[in-house]
RNA sequence: GUGCCUAUGGUGUAGUGGUAGCACAGUUCCCUGUGGAGGAAUUAGCUCGAGUUCAAAUCUCGAUAGGCACC
């Protein structure tokens, strides 16, 4: 079996951007990649020959959804998750640091988002004092305390916990247990929240050592929101730890995330790759890459996809509106995706009407291989000298 | 032919004297480590006419159109 490694193989001239390429013990990630987000298990609508035949290397599962449904020893003993969903490719999960964010700060918080908004500043006492009761997830010093979304049990995350969790699930690449923060947070949370989540980084590696199965790779995630001092804090404590790579996570001004990865991969080791936490809009991962993020992962092509949101090079195409029913061109002209192969706009916008389960399985065919080829495109792009 | 019943947005319905509500469809928008094959906004209506009343979708009469029963 093949050891995890990393190979920068070009890099992008006076930036912090490289093409390189990762090897874990399931493949090779050729990077910049982006990761199909699979979390309960399964990419939602498609089958796995259907992911990989549309370009996907790599596929992220989620933690906290495993071990609520159906439980990780399960997943244990169905030999893993590879074997369980038949991805043969490489995987990561996820540390189930997000839904302390989801299930705790921006629970019930309809319009809040990682990303910093005009009108959502009023959450930041709530994520500080936010009780089970009220919200799901309630956070301390040694972990995390949350209701199942599913049956409303309670239940417990501490980093060794999750640390167990994900090597019951067996992916390739796992990640350290973190707080994601929400971004009308003041000051003062973030930099509390970082210092928490770097001694959990510490316990994460402490506890991934002693377990020491099989070839799993530890990420550790940097945060500090949108400050520029936290966040090159964060680089320099979590790059200073021996993880085999870095994850860096947390909420952002939409307008500079770009700026904010950069300062962070100015200072992690350059020989590691670093994944971008649920970033997922084309021109976000243009800018996350020219900042020095290898990979990304994002559930925006999917659960668009899902919602008859359909992405093309202008933009966003809504294939429910009126003047697609008798579109009969492809989602997008020139297109090598299955779906723009042999379907219509007006058979899309017929499905989705019709509430039929192929819609979503040929949208999100279509906004995978948007999004899979854009980020190869730019792998290319990088690798040929045009970047 | 006679009697009875019914008539509310595109569709199906609620509303028995005082702002016509709901569901679906329609139209548009939203989604960044999935609590999401989800959510939000919005357009559009009392069959017609006369009467009673301060006030009628609502009560009365007539017309029209359906349905049922009887001859």
């Amino acid at each position: 079996m093949k050891e995890f490694g990393f190979k920068i193989e070009k890099k992008i001239p006076g930036r912090l951007g490289r093409a390189g390429v990762i090897t874990t013990p399931h493949g090779e990630i050729k990077t910049p990649a982006f990761v199909t987000v699979g979390t309960k298990a399964t990419v939602k609508a498609l089958t796995p020959e259907m992911v990989n035949s549309l370009g996907a290397q790599v596929v992220l599962a989620n933690t906290y959804h495993l071990y609520l449904q159906p439980g990780d020893d399960l997943v244990a003993k169905a030999g893993g998750l590879h074997k369980f969903m038949n991805w043969q490719g490489p995987m990561m999960t996820d540390s189930g640091g997000f839904q302390v964010f989801s299930l705790g700060a921006a629970f019930g918080e309809g319009g809040v988002s990682k990303f910093a908004k005009e009108g959502v500043q009023k959450i930041e006492e709530l994520a500080k004092e936010d009780d089970v009761t009220v919200k799901l997830a309630k956070i301390d010093e040694d972990g995390v305390t949350f209701k199942s979304h599913i049956d409303g049990s309670l239940h417990r995350f501490t980093p060794e916990r999750s640390m167990q969790i994900q090597h019951n699930l067996g992916a390739d690449i796992i990640f350290a247990f973190d707080e994601c923060t929400s971004p009308s947070a003041d000051y003062d949370y973030q930099k509390q929240a970082m210092e928490r989540t770097h001694r959990w980084a510490k316990r994460s590696l402490d506890e991934h050592k002693k377990i020491k199965a099989g070839e799993q790779a530890l990420f550790g995630i940097v945060q500090g929101g949108r400050h520029q001092d936290l966040r090159e804090e964060s680089a320099r404590v979590i790059g200073g730890m021996d993880f085999d790579g870095f994850g860096i996570g947390g909420s952002f001004d939409k307008e500079d995330m770009g700026t904010a990865v950069g300062w962070v991969s100015a200072i992690l080791p350059e020989n590691k790759p670093r994944h971008l936490l649920g970033i997922g809009e084309p021109e976000d991962i243009l800018e996350g890459i020219k900042n020095g993020a290898d990979t990304f992962d994002c559930v925006t092509p999917t659960r668009m996809a899902r919602n008859g949101t359909l992405m093309v090079k202008g933009g966003r195409l809504n294939i429910l509106n009126a003047q697609y029913r008798e579109d009969f061109t492809p989602i997008e002209e020139g297109c090598g995706c299955y779906t723009c192969q042999h379907y219509t706009r007006a058979y899309l916008a017929h499905l989705f009407r019709a509430k039929e389960m192929l819609a979503g399985t040929l949208a999100s065919v279509h906004n995978l291989y948007f999004l899979i080829h854009l980020t190869e495109q730019i792998r290319q792009d990088i690798l040929e000298g045009r970047m």
